[in-house]
DNA sequence: ACATTAATTGTGT
DNA sequence: ACACAATTAATGT
């Protein structure tokens, strides 16, 4: 379905101007999708790029052992930067993409995100800015991965300092424990509280015993 | 013993 | 990361 000037007015006002608006409700294709369709599977290869209007999707990338690594979401007005890549390559998709919810979207065929990046202002900032945006949500996920690593590290550095003094008492306060792990007295607080729970320690005030 | 303060820890956003 | 609540230890009266 061609999606109306209309509509796209009241969407992308601002962002595109009147022309590119023209050019996108002529070839732009618009389509809504059910949750749980799969946009894009790993391999694929991608013959258009998406703008979401409503709705939203999960970047999953697969684990070399079958798992399925959380990216990132594309919510409303995002497009993906894999797709932008893959065009221009004419590589095979590197990630999987599903449809969260119900979900509204425009797709762009592939010479069109290309000819545009050069015709229209607008468009190569909104590439570009679509890039951004996805950066920042890359870096965030990957500091979550690197968190989880941590509880690994804090438990290592209590067995250490008890192998120091001998004991099976600590007497530390949380944010020093943080500064040695270059890290914030909060999230020390938690794993710390996670390992009161799994009975590996128990906690007070300047003290922490180890079980 | 009690009130006041400061430091440490817990939790939600 | 930040802001704030809750808890606990320390200190003064």
């Amino acid at each position: 379905m061609k999606p109306s000037i209309k509509l796209l007015q009241e969407k992308f006002t601002g962002i595109f101007e009147f022309e590119l608006l023209q050019e996108l409700s002529e070839v732009g294709n618009y389509t809504t999708i059910d949750e749980g369709h799969i946009l894009m599977q790993v391999g694929g290869y991608i013959r258009s790029v998406p703008i979401i209007l409503q709705g939203s999707i999960k970047i999953l990338r697969p684990d070399n052992e079958g798992r399925e690594a959380l990216l990132y979401y594309l919510g409303g007005m995002d497009s993906c930067a894999m797709s932008l890549t893959c065009c221009l390559g004419q590589k095979r998709s590197e990630i999987m993409a599903v449809a969260e919810e119900k979900t509204t979207l425009i797709s762009v065929p592939v010479e069109k995100v290309e000819e545009w990046m050069t015709k229209y202002n607008s468009w190569k900032y909104f590439v570009f800015m679509t890039y951004q945006k996805r950066f920042e949500d890359l870096l965030n996920t990957i500091d979550q991965i690197a968190f989880h690593k941590l509880d690994d590290r804090l438990l290592m550095l209590l067995k250490k300092k008890a192998k120091a003094c001998d004991c099976k008492v600590l007497v530390t306060t949380h944010e020093e424990l943080a500064n040695e792990l270059a890290t914030s007295r909060e999230v020390v607080s938690r794993l710390l509280k996670q390992l009161e729970k799994m009975n590996k320690v128990r906690l007070s005030r300047n003290k922490i015993d180890l079980l």
